[in-house]
DNA sequence: CGCTGCGTTGGTAACGTTATGAATAACGCA
DNA sequence: TGCGTTATTCATAACGTTACCAACGCAGCG
């Protein structure tokens, strides 16, 4: 009754040998129709569960793939980790998650953590690290795929799109619809370090042309509407003669949309707005904000497929970067 | 350099036993300073980490706890693993994530496959499952937690709102405000079993006070704000006449809310608003939309807490049912 | 100086499964 | 009927770690 039935009970229920019950079991090498029968049997009448701990241990191989991800209550690592897990279910891979909180040391206990079940490949996001993490990722022996961004030095495998040329392109297209008075709403560094290089890249377009920022307003924690709203609001009424936006993030921008229906201020004459992620939430909006897609789902989805690939025993990293290349989508409010 | 370390290796290099080599590096009893401090040398120097599936199987015990939901991209579905993550991660445990697609099939396979890594406690959305998955939960011998809904048979804990009472709910409060033509927008079942329990409480409210629902438009796939607005258009191009709509989702009555302000139509004067789920988004919208929570974020921490609670090797299901009584929001939409 | 006791350390045997190659049974053919 | 083959089946040894208990060494004490 207490202990869960194993390989033995079932092999001296079916009167054959553990071997032939795993046999059968897994499907693998022949066997007999009156035995194969009888194991069925026996496995079905006590409700076996194979022991998968012990099987990975004999065979040397888990079925696992890792993945360490920020937070998974923001939208963009929830896309990502649907593209992920779809392509792992079309095979016999289960993905593990670990969250990381934005917080590098965690990441590296996550990290090691994961590594310690001896998955076929970890998927991690960003590029910056502890060393000993990096240390870790180097030596695992599987493929690593850092996702999201590709503004740094990878340790293996890397899938994503630049941050830095994002802030960029949308620097200089914001420039050239003709705006002037530029402000900024993002997320307080060194937090996140995708966002960071947005706003690097911003001021680099800004530097190119001469343009100096007029305002920015910076918040921790998660994006929503109501803060893209209240910030909106604050940044305005500091800098009232600021005639663009840009935001890090689509749900901000589409709050600072609201603020500006709300207030019967036009857009995108008297002010402009500018995003980033391509959300689909813009779609619903009265007016589609400008945005760049960060190919969430795709990056997911290749990274599952990059780790499908290289998926072998004697593994050696190999250094290939692919970066998808958004282009600015001006929406209605640029 | 192709093998990963051992203990064996460890303990050869820091000249103990593999014995005291595990001592050290799970700090379980005790070591001299000299010897631990020689280990801790070794291991770092050959970055070892520990194969937690030989760990595993030796002590018995796994520091997994099992999650399966129907998907990840909803946000219902990504706050409740935060919540969830949120508690564990105060804890050794680690969550192990499977998605069953809204399909009972998959669903099955998914809960054999993460049963089989005799994890502490497993956490399962829904109440409905195949006969066969049941089974297995019910004899795992482990704490099983069905999340979301609590109208049904549990096979153990669970944990969750009415859904039933919810569309009951929200139909008195409509009718009460003194509507008087309903319209229904809401996905098609019997995939989402917990949205047609909604329509089912719903209908009753309706039948007790002797209306008709005058209109309803149904749709398969994920909520969007698009999805809300488009179908919100062709109810009231259908039936004019509706008063107030009830969605089975905040997102999609955030979209009807869109479609209104575009349309200026008057809420709630002309069109009353009603959703579910007590989504964050509703706070950023020009006007609040009426809801009822459904204690996403809550849920998964209450999850996890039962399941640390019941943790113990021979575990026997206790039927524990806690249901948490939201009320209705009437927000600024009805 | 020998004995007791405690702080350390090590040896051995699991844990439940699978890989491997050997053993057995069953079969076909001459 | 006997032998070579092939189809099944099995016994054994891992896999890397931890639990359990025995053994060791040293300090303190009589």
């Amino acid at each position: 009754m207490a202990r869960r039935p194993t390989l033995k009970d079932i092999s001296e229920l079916a009167n054959v040998s553990e071997m032939t019950a795993s046999r059968v079991l897994r499907g693998k090498g022949e066997a007999s129709a009156a035995t194969r029968e009888r194991v069925l049997e026996a496995a079905k009448s006590v409700g076996y569960v194979p022991n998968r701990i012990a099987g990975s241990l004999s065979s040397k191989s888990v079925d696992l793939v890792g993945v360490v991800v920020p937070s998974i209550s923001s939208f963009v690592f929830a896309e990502v980790l649907t593209g992920l897990s779809n392509v792992l279910k079309t095979t016999a891979m289960q993905p593990v998650f670990g969250v990381s909180d934005y917080d590098l040391e965690t990441e590296e206990t996550v990290i090691r953590e994961m590594l310690s079940w001896q998955p076929k490949g970890l998927v991690v996001a960003g590029l910056e690290h502890t060393p000993a993490a990096r240390k870790m990722m180097q030596n695992a022996g599987i493929p690593i795929v850092e996702i999201m961004d590709v503004d740094g030095d990878p340790v293996d495998l890397n899938v994503g799109v630049s941050h830095r040329r994002a802030g960029y392109e949308t620097g200089k297209a914001i420039l050239q619809r003709g705006y002037k008075r530029l402000g900024f709403i993002g997320t307080k560094y060194p937090l996140d370090h995708r966002a960071a290089k947005r706003f690097q890249g911003f001021q680099q377009a800004l530097a190119e042309a001469g343009v100096i920022l007029a305002d920015q307003e910076l918040y921790t924690g998660g994006s929503t509407l109501l803060l893209g709203r209240q910030l909106t609001e604050k940044l305005l009424e500091r800098t009232p003669d600021l005639d663009v936006i840009y935001y890090s993030s689509d749900t901000m921008s589409c709050g600072g949309l609201m603020h500006c229906i709300m207030n019967e201020i036009s857009v995108p004459d008297q002010l402009g707005l500018a995003g980033f992620n391509g959300l689909d939430l813009r779609h619903g909006m009265p007016m589609l904000t400008a945005t760049m897609n960060a190919y969430r789902f795709e990056i997911g989805k290749r990274a599952a497929q990059l780790i499908l690939e290289h998926e072998q025993s004697d593994y050696r990293a190999v250094r290939q970067v692919i970066e998808f290349k958004p282009d600015v989508e001006l929406g209605d409010t640029l």
